[in-house]
DNA sequence: CTTGCCCCTCACATCAATGTCAGGTTTTAG
DNA sequence: CTAAAACCTGACATTGATGTGAGGGGCAAG
């Protein structure tokens, strides 16, 4: 397929898909008349692409964990294994994170309710 | 206390406090020389700030929500208690993104587990 | 008074992902 | 064949939070 389908199965912008070629971490053949065509494969990896990007990771990161996704496991797999644990950590580290601020928002909203409640039922200011 | 203090504080750099008071998101009291002051409550203050600075919210939220945060109800209270509910709900949804990306690393770790394991084992590759 | 440190404002730089525009070629549909 | 639609490269613009540097006060200790 060309670059147009491959965004609109992705939700990726044509913009994006080769941003993410020329940070290496798609890869595409090329017809005679130099247009980038891709495989259904394509799909996945960018949609796991968009994923990492999603979960903050920079292009950076993402270059170094794309091998272990390509190859499930070579040469490459020691340090490579270390530092998708860190990064799997880093994340799980983020998510509390995450999940501490939506609680504190929680925290805000219960106060207001408890606020609405009273007005409602007719207390002064 | 003033700037440098609250930014050994707080972690924040005396740039991004100045930035977050730029936004509207802090205020301080000048004294007669023009420097900042601020009050201890302020550490608390930019601890929530960066927290929701962390959870992806850009400044044009934060400021909308902090209202919230200063006056656990007033007239506000309406439009507000939407917004935060909004982005509660967004954050939820952050959330579980990430941690289908995190699973998807744990995947791929297992993977990668295993394999070491045969290849320790003795077998060819 | 001087030295050192913290503070002030203003303004330009940075980074990463993406948008957008220009000028030109290829593919597709009528 | 022709026009529209999709593609190509290359380059500049944007956004948001933050870094950085210039040039200049304020204030405490020696």
């Amino acid at each position: 397929m060309r670059i147009g389908e491959l965004a609109k199965r992705t939700g990726a912008s044509v913009r994006s898909l080769r941003y993410y070629e020329e940070q290496g971490l798609l890869t595409s053949t090329r017809s005679a008349s130099g247009q980038r065509h891709y495989t259904e494969d394509e799909v996945d990896r960018v949609t796991f692409i968009q994923r990492l990007y999603a979960a903050g990771l920079p292009s950076r990161t993402i270059i170094e964990l794309l091998p272990c996704v390509d190859a499930p496991s070579e040469g490459n797999s020691d340090a490579a294994m270390e530092h998708m644990e860190r990064e799997r950590d880093r994340l799980t580290g983020h998510i509390a994170e995450l999940a501490r601020t939506r609680d504190a928002l929680d925290g805000l909203i219960a106060t207001g309710r408890t606020y609405q409640e009273r007005l409602r039922s007719g207390a002064s200011v």
